[in-house]
Order: C-alpha cells, then sequence, then structure tokens
DNA sequence: AATGAATCAGTCAGCGCTGTCAAGACTGCG
DNA sequence: CGCAGTCTTGACAGCGCTGACTGATTCATT
C-alpha cells in the first residue's frame, strides 16, 4: 500500500479510503490512486484489513443436511457475489435436528471461530427460530434464503412457492386434465408445503368439487416411489401428477414405468426445481425453474450492501421449464 | 491471548509456542497453557496469526467444470481436513479450456488475491501441465486427486483405476457373460480410459480373441443414451454393458428400455463411481464405488502435513458395490 | 462580513499475533 | 571444575492496514 502511496504521491490513508469507498474523497485524489492501484496491480492484505478494522471480510453459509444439486448452485450463487465485494466465502455443516444445547454449541463454535461479518442461512436452518434468535443474540447480521415465516426478521431471499404451484395447476387444466395427484414433501418443509396449497387452491378456483388425491413424499427418489405407486393404485387413476420436487418426480416416473405407464403418453408428469435430475430421466422432466443460483447472488448481496437503501426482501422469478413429461389426457 | 498468558503465569510467546506446537517447551508449561486456554476457551485469531507469520491458514480447492456430486463430495472431504488443522477453506473455479495466458490469468489472480498457504487440485486441473508448472514457478504447494501423470510431481491421492475395470471385468466374466459392451468416458479423461483399458485387458487375460464392442461416451446422461442405443443395436447385441461413469449407465439404462430390454432380467449394466445418479435409476445401479470424500480429506492432509514423514502418493480403496443392475446373462 | 458546518487530506497508534534475538538453566565431556 | 553445546523461556519489534483525531479548506447561512 505504501508503494500506492508514494507513487500517487498521496498518504496512506487516503489510498485506505479510495480502497473502502469512503465518502469525503476529491475525484482527482481517487483516479490517481485508482491508477496507482492498477499500475502496481496491488490487492489489499485482507488479514491486516480484518486486523486494524471491524470487518473480517468473510461471510459463512451454513447448511444443513445438504443435497448436493441445491447446495452447489446456492454455494456458486453466493461465491460470486462474494468475489465481486472481495470478500471471502466459508462454509459450514450445522446439525440442527440435535437437542437445543448443541445446536447451540455447533453454532457457537462457528460464530467464535469463524468471526464471519455475517452469515447465509438455507432451509432448513432459515426457519429455526433457535437458530435466529441465537444469531441475534451474538448481534451477527444473516441472510435467509427462503424463509416461510417472520420474513420481516431479516433480509431474505425467497421466491412465491404457492404462485408457482398455482402455474403448474393451470398449465395441467389448460390441457385438460381433471384426475389430478399430487405428491407432497416433507411434513416440515413449509416451501413444499406451500407448492402444494398453491396447487390446490388454484384447481379449487376451475372446480371447487374436485377432490385430488395426495401421496405422501419425502422429497427423496425413494419416496417417489412408493407414492406414484400409492396414487397410480388410486381409482380413478390421476391423468397428471405433479410431484414437489425433481427427486419424488424421478420416483414416480418409475412407478410409472413398472406399472407399464408411458410418460407423457399415459400419463402427465410435472416436477419442481429444475435440479439436475430433471434432466437424468427420460424423458426429460417438466418442471418448475427456481434460481437457485441467483437466491445465493441476491441474499449475499442483500448481507454485504450494508448500508443500502432498497428492498430487505427479494422476490425472484420462477417459471414452468417445458420439456417432455407433459401431453394433454389420453 | 494476553489473558491465556497472564492465567498461566508465562509469557505470550510461549503461548504462541504452545498453540503452534513449536518443538523445545517443557512439559510442565505446555500444561499449564493448555489449561488456561481450555479454561478461557481461547481461539487464536486468524488475521493476526497471518499477518504476524508466513502462514495464511487458507487452502485453495481448485475446479474447473464441476460436476455438482463429485464437488460436493471432494469439498466436504477437504473442509474436514481442514477444521481438524484450524485452516480456512477457499473454493475457486477455474476454466482451464481457454488460451494459455487466460489460464494463466486467472490463475494469478487466485494465488495473488487469496494467498493460500497451498492448493487442491482435482481432474481435469490436477493432469494440466500448465497449471503445474504455474504455481511451481510460484512457488506454491500443491496436492492433486486422481491426477493421471508425474505422480511424482507433487503429493497425490488415487484410486487404482485400471484395477477397478479389470474388477468389473471379472464380476461381469463370472456371472457368465461372454458378449459385453464398453461406454468409454471423453477423450482428455485419462481416468476414464484407465478404467476401460483395465476392463479390456483383464477380458484378454480370459480370452484372447474376445472382441468388446466400445462406444464413445462423454460422461454425461446423454451421451450415455447415444452409447446405449449404438451398442444396443450391435449384432450379436452384449448382454453385460460397462459404463465407464454412472452418469453414462444412466443412460445406458434409458437406452435399454426404449429398446424394451429389462434390466438386469435382459441386460447387465455396471456404473462407475457410486453416485448419486447409482440410486436415482431403478434398478438400482451396480457400481464401483471410489471414496470421493475420501480423497478429498487425504489431499487436504498430504498438504497440511507438511514436514511429516509418510508417504506422498496416497492409493485410496475401491470397492464393487452390488446393487440391482447385474444378473448372469439371459 | 462573520460564524458554524461540511468537506477533504494527513498523522499516528495499535489490532493480536509471530520471528528474531538474547539470556538463563541445564547437560556432558575433558 | 570449567567450557561448549543444547534446551527452555522471555522481551520486543513489526506484519499491513484502519479508526480516531487534527488541521486546512470551502461552503452555506444569517
Amino acid at each position: 500500500m505504501e508503494d500506492v502511496a508514494r507513487l500517487a504521491g498521496v498518504s496512506l490513508k487516503s489510498v485506505s479510503r479510495v480502497v473502502n469507498r469512503e465518502p469525503h474523497v476529491s475525484d482527482t485524489l481517487r483516479a490517481k490512486v485508482e491508477a496507482a492501484i492498477a499500475a502496481l496491480a496491488f490487492v489489499p492484505d485482507a488479514a491486516a484489513r480484518s486486523l486494524a478494522g471491524s470487518r473480517t471480510f468473510i461471510v459463512g453459509l451454513l447448511f444443513d443436511n445438504p443435497s448436493p444439486n441445491y447446495t452447489i448452485k446456492i454455494q456458486s450463487g453466493v461465491y460470486r457475489a462474494c468475489v465481486e465485494q472481495q470478500y471471502h466465502l466459508r462454509i459450514d455443516n450445522i446439525a440442527s435436528d440435535l437437542p437445543r444445547a448443541e445446536v447451540e454449541a455447533q453454532l457457537d463454535a462457528i460464530v467464535r471461530n469463524s468471526r464471519c461479518d455475517g452469515f447465509i442461512l438455507t432451509p432448513p436452518l432459515t426457519d429455526n427460530v433457535q437458530v435466529l434468535a441465537f444469531l441475534e443474540r451474538r448481534g451477527v447480521r444473516y441472510a435467509r434464503i427462503a424463509p416461510n415465516s417472520e420474513l420481516g426478521r431479516s433480509p431474505c431471499v425467497a421466491i412465491d412457492d404457492a404462485a408457482a404451484g398455482a402455474l403448474v395447476a393451470r398449465h395441467l387444466w389448460a390441457l385438460g386434465h381433471r384426475r389430478l395427484g399430487v405428491v407432497t414433501g416433507p411434513p416440515l418443509h413449509r416451501a413444499g408445503d406451500r407448492r402444494r396449497t398453491g396447487f390446490l387452491a388454484a384447481i379449487r378456483q376451475f372446480d371447487p368439487d374436485l377432490v385430488v388425491a395426495e401421496a405422501d413424499g419425502l422429497f427423496s427418489f425413494e419416496s417417489g416411489i412408493a407414492a406414484g405407486m400409492d396414487l397410480l393404485a388410486r381409482d380413478p387413476r390421476p391423468t397428471a401428477i405433479f410431484a414437489t420436487n425433481d427427486d419424488s418426480a424421478a420416483g414416480v416416473m418409475v412407478a410409472c414405468a413398472r406399472a407399464g405407464l408411458r410418460v407423457p403418453h399415459d400419463i402427465s408428469l410435472c416436477g419442481f426445481d429444475d435440479s439436475w435430475v430433471a434432466k437424468s430421466v427420460w424423458p426429460y422432466l417438466t418442471t418448475i425453474y427456481q434460481p437457485i443460483e441467483e437466491m445465493g447472488y441476491a441474499a449475499a448481496s442483500l448481507l454485504l450492501d450494508r448500508g443500502e437503501t432498497g428492498d430487505r426482501q427479494v422476490m425472484l422469478d420462477f417459471h414452468l421449464v417445458e420439456r417432455d413429461s407433459l401431453a394433454p389426457p389420453p
């Protein structure tokens, strides 16, 4: 930094001001310093910055029970935002299904050791009030991804799961399907439940008396097979099934194959997530795309643009990805 | 640290010595300091340590073109090793298929910005001589995962891909299969090729004249479908197919279904990796398990146990995971 | 025109550790 | 017993940056 200051003919502090985008810096000075920084390819030392200042330039990303596809996308979005803002990314797993004291012990270790400037919480941590309360008590900033309660409590990023469920309902209805099935998610997964209720509410608007068949799923491939077999055994058999995530949709597809039903000729199938599975099954799965990578990016931006104005709640767009698993009823 | 020193009745430097496991510290002093550290739950400040010392306590994990399943497992292994040794983990992606100068620019930015103590290289970076040369020129330590050339050049971790291919060959042969097919990997993926050649060599030992049908794959689901259709159209049709990774095996499974062939009744199928897809298809895929998470852990340990004796090359075990896609020929 | 407020730039201590150097306490050997 | 060599501990500077403060201008207001 000394070299930069000398080359620009200014004091160390002025270089620091420019690097940190502090106010009250004249344009000419800023230009001189920036030129010197570029000329010397100066990169500020993160360790020294965090030692001297109050920030650590680290953001923590907290997962529980990570599903590879989801995790990796969130991570890459958060990473992208961190690089832009010259932050480092630190990833931690915590098991939130333990007794209260143990969860707190894990959090305590992470908060103490990592000294992050803030954390990003992913489901199911994002709705864990115990975790939220702990972080607040410690005065640690955090942003949440896909929360389903107390949205005002912190910056958060989400999609409108209910609207997405309704979109699937409208699409299936428009194709002519009147015998419908839904594969639900795990009981505690609020987002999954909102997809389901959004779907059901939309159908009810079309025909208040129509009964939609439901089967329990756990968002896993195996549970999808079971739920699919369950649904296919109903009388009348559904002509279209909405599985509230892609993994269980892949399972339903297996159940169809075992029942001798061809997708989409004999039965239509819609997933949710547009995860990597959607293109690892045949036919390719029609599904709802949710911008997971973008959610990671938005959450990190929310966390890092501290002073900035703007929404503390960001709603991102979703859309239907039409592939090959939907057709009119036979 | 001052508090610890006061409580233990020693100097700051002595606490530092204990924390860093430096030699020439008496047992009594070490015990006193450790007790004080435990009593105060002291955690050394990474920023200060790296500012004062020569280490940064960060290890960098370099990916190119990440496949989620592989990436996440490597990452979790590396992460585990880092936590144990009080290191931080930093993850970076680099695109290695660009012109030489651009690859160097990316590397330069990463090395300069991150100031990592060392890097871990994953395929295909692990065999990129340009990357290796750059790191060496900069005097940066690195460990490689699953390299296929110049093993002695750096610490590395791998499995014996050829032996794994041979294991599949023996297994298929023992089941009675004599008409065999192989789906290859991308041309530049050396490990994939070693699986193939190991397989072919083992078959040649059983019957030097037997011709194994081969079809090009690219380790992707789609390429697996095409390769499967290709193989199934051969005359005579193979009774067993070895796909050199799980994704392409899942594709072959689709090709079988479209050809009206049931796995494993009509045709047997073996994958490689034991990735997450292996349990997202029906029937579940018999495949070779390779300890990917362990490889990450071992690579990080190799990198961090600097002075330690012991092998600079670690060969990890693999094994066949018998699930439901193999049976005797019809 | 006089006063206070805001803007701009600089000085300097010190963040929490580790590297260097030095001093004291031992050991073994002639 | 004395001396060189080794082991064990401590004092202190300084890593590269930022926060708090100070001083010099310029601007807005009465």
